[in-house]
DNA sequence: GTCCGTGCAAAGGATTTGCATAATC
DNA sequence: GATTATGCAAATCCTTTGCACGGAC
């Protein structure tokens, strides 16, 4: 039902974001680049251009569809909002993405900013290192 | 000591290695980003090129001197590697950033990395919100 | 029909690189 | 003196923007 969640959303439906949307929506765990979201569609013969790939992504992320994050500093990468909050375990070998969340951590987080008297709105919590199967 | 701490790590001694390193040195718990450390020197009467700015900092990072954020999806910031580990509130209005570090949250991510046999090796933590000055 | 969305090409900003000169050891 | 570092300008990469056309409602 993407067409439903971009109205929801006040995005008129368009084949673009129609496109892009189903593309997070079939693979829901998978972190992609813009630049990935548009190889992708063209190998599936849509004709979308890359900057509308960009404005689509920024749609979707002020509208909480998905959500942006800076892992490496060249570029970004978004994923589907599932609605949960988790944070990322990253393999450096394989590039493995896992999720995590943990009630301890968010509330110790919760304590620290309070005792600084921040407003806390988001955070990220990224864990690198080597998954089980690149252990060997 | 900023020269012996070049040749320690292996680089040679020249002008522009010894004013960035002092640079940090002087406010250890600064975050500058390449542009801030160029325009810092330059109003110093430094004359030092932005491109030999990134090619040091890019030496530092890799003899471990100092450390690399990737806050914001556009510019990475540096911070003088200062033997402690640490993880960071940005203020997303003024940019402020300051540091904190919590037993409590170190164990429980060795913990979850232990839970899916993940070899942790780094992480990032960081707060994104609103620090008490621009509260108003 | 109006307004918003798109594609393309050009612009923008951060970072990197090529090359001749200048500095270190 | 040989080698490495620097400064400048040009190049590169990711991302954004201007504009005329096409599509959604």
């Amino acid at each position: 039902v993407p067409a439903t969640n971009l109205k929801k959303a006040g995005l008129k439906v368009t084949v673009p974001r129609l496109k892009i949307l189903s593309l997070f929506q079939e693979k829901p765990y998978s972190h992609l680049s813009a630049e990935q979201v548009y190889k992708t569609l063209h190998s599936s013969g849509e004709d979308i251009g890359l900057a509308t790939v960009y404005r689509v992504l920024t749609q979707f992320e002020e509208a909480g569809i998905v959500v942006k994050h800076n892992f490496e500093a060249n570029q970004s990468v978004f994923e589907l909002q599932k609605g949960d909050h988790h944070d990322h375990l990253v393999c450096v070998k394989c590039g493995l993405i896992m999720e995590f969340c943990d009630e301890v951590i968010e509330s110790r987080q919760e304590t620290i900013a309070k005792e600084k008297n921040f407003r806390m709105e988001t955070h990220t919590h990224c864990i690198y290192g080597v998954c089980e199967n690149c252990q060997d």
